[in-house]
DNA sequence: TGCGCACGCTTGGTATATATAGCGCTGGTC
DNA sequence: GACCAGCGCTATATATACCAAGCGTGCGCA
């Protein structure tokens, strides 16, 4: 589905490395990080080899088992930017984040500011409003 | 896997909700924002009633998608600890490094933002825990 | 020499993340 | 009215993340 599924393939592959590497560094054996991390021993072999993309929480508790922290660890699996980068953030998280702004605020503030850069792709469909829609049968009713 | 799999499974519904918020904001249908973040609507849907819980690369997608940062993404989440310390961002500095901005809006938003916070000479927002750079080697630099 | 034991790995299964197809609804257009 | 286009959602199928059991090897120890 992603286009670039290749080099994403090699960068689990380098978290990987990462981990493995990591691990014999504290001299942990793989059961011994396994049962830190709480995931089995062989997911986490074939996690250092590479074989599978582990999910957020797999990868916060490897961190935590590493003693590190969760970003180090998604910044090595490619999925963040350094942390130096992040100051880059976008003025959404920015604004969101600030806790000295009400959340009435935040919404006026972002309100402007997406006034201002404007929609990212609003095709030009036949109907433009949508939501004004009522919330239906939150539960299915069959 | 997890212990306290309930409080993951509030956290995971919390982000649906905010996903949601965040695309009718925009006013994106679900079909938009899904062909925007490559998944499928169905899909989407029920990732924004917490059904599921998202891998990296969708909420990266959906990140993508709402135009905000994956770390905006993952703090939502709840993924990401603490804020303080990957965000060393502040509204100002957001504002003004937005390459979508023109100088005027610039001044524009922030003169709104320093209105709502209160301080019209902002002391820029540091963080006095600013300490925290990882040691991370980017060793397969590529 | 054999026995236990820890190591990393393979095998086979289950759970869940994600997709495709299609339903019922609502609001425009003829 | 009929009809189409878009909406959100359900139902079902497939891919894959993850686990439990067990294998072969190497090492210390009687």
């Amino acid at each position: 589905m992603l286009a670039n599924m290749d080099e994403n393939d090699e960068r689990w592959q380098a978290l990987g490395d990462f981990i493995r590497a990591q691990r014999q560094l504290r001299d942990l054996s793989l059961r011994q990080l396994a049962s830190l991390a709480k995931v089995s021993n062989p997911y986490l072999s074939q996690l250092e080899r590479g074989m599978y993309r582990p999910s957020v929480d797999v990868l916060k508790n490897i961190a935590a088992g590493l003693r590190m922290s969760t970003e180090t660890m998604l910044v090595q699996a490619g999925l963040l930017a350094e942390p130096g980068d992040v100051v880059a953030l976008d003025v959404e998280g920015a604004v969101r984040l600030d806790p000295h702004l009400t959340t009435a605020q935040k919404e006026a503030l972002l309100g402007v500011y997406r006034g201002f850069v404007g929609h990212p792709a609003p095709p030009p469909t036949r109907r433009p409003k949508a939501a004004s829609k009522p919330r239906v049968n939150r539960t299915s009713s069959h």
